[in-house]
DNA sequence: CAGGTAAGTGAGAATCTTTCTCACTTCGCG
DNA sequence: CGCGAAGTGAGAAAGATTCTCACTTACCTG
């Protein structure tokens, strides 16, 4: 990995991962933004966007593009598995990941540090 | 699914798919707007987005985001498995897939007709 | 604890991607 | 051929993300 990557402690980021880590769920910079003006002083939308690359490079948080037209963020630790209905664009994690492991061969000199896995398809209405 | 989606035979139609199936890799909407305008008269970018979705209904073409802000589109019957990585953005695809199989059990009534795993990590030169 | 400094911030502009609108064209069926 | 629905082009509009720059602040050092 290249540096570490030391990242400061500050108020707006400590609010900013408290709002993602309440979520439950993944989030778009806006609605982060939004939510985080709700409890206290309203911080700035390129603040939001710093900080969630700040933390994407950390490894605390992952970005995902789910059909909508924005990327949302979540916790990293959560669900890298879900499907997701190529009609409505619903989306739902998986309990449990169905297998992925590091690839072997494939990749030589890539050090694989997480991973994503998702099966899209149409969900029970959209059939 | 919903309707079949009958889709008509356009020239301009024509040209995008072409421009997607030389291509070996996936590319955005703008790279393909360009290359179609590159053999012969240009064609309205709406009508690449236009024919991309399409394209994606009728299950011939899939999406993906990998790290830029643009999504990429690509034929979707090539690789679904690919490393990204996170400090450059370059990513590459696997030959094989590692194991993805449809989830059973833990999204009761959903149809999957397709995945798409990634793993992401850091490259050899961004190590 | 004070000082220095590099990282972080805010506000808004800029850039870029994607979608929408509307008048016009074309495909494909009959 | 003639009709109607689907597709197209151009540009505007809507959003999302990044950039800029002056200002602030966390954290290391002495």
């Amino acid at each position: 990995m290249a540096d570490p990557k030391r990242t400061r402690n500050t108020q707006q980021r400590q609010r900013i991962l408290r709002v993602i880590q309440a979520a439950g769920c993944h989030l778009t910079a806006r609605e982060i933004h939004r939510r985080v003006g709700q409890n206290g002083r309203a911080i700035g939308l390129a603040t939001v966007y710093r900080a969630l690359e700040a933390f994407a490079r950390a490894g605390l948080v992952e970005s995902a593009s789910l059909g909508g037209r924005a990327i949302r963020y979540g916790l990293a630790a959560e669900h890298h598995d879900h499907v997701v209905c190529l009609e409505c664009g619903k989306w739902q994690p998986l309990g449990r990941c169905p297998a992925p492991r590091a690839p072997r061969g494939a990749a030589p000199g890539f050090r694989v540090t997480g991973h994503r896995l998702e099966f899209f398809g149409y969900c029970e209405e959209c059939r």
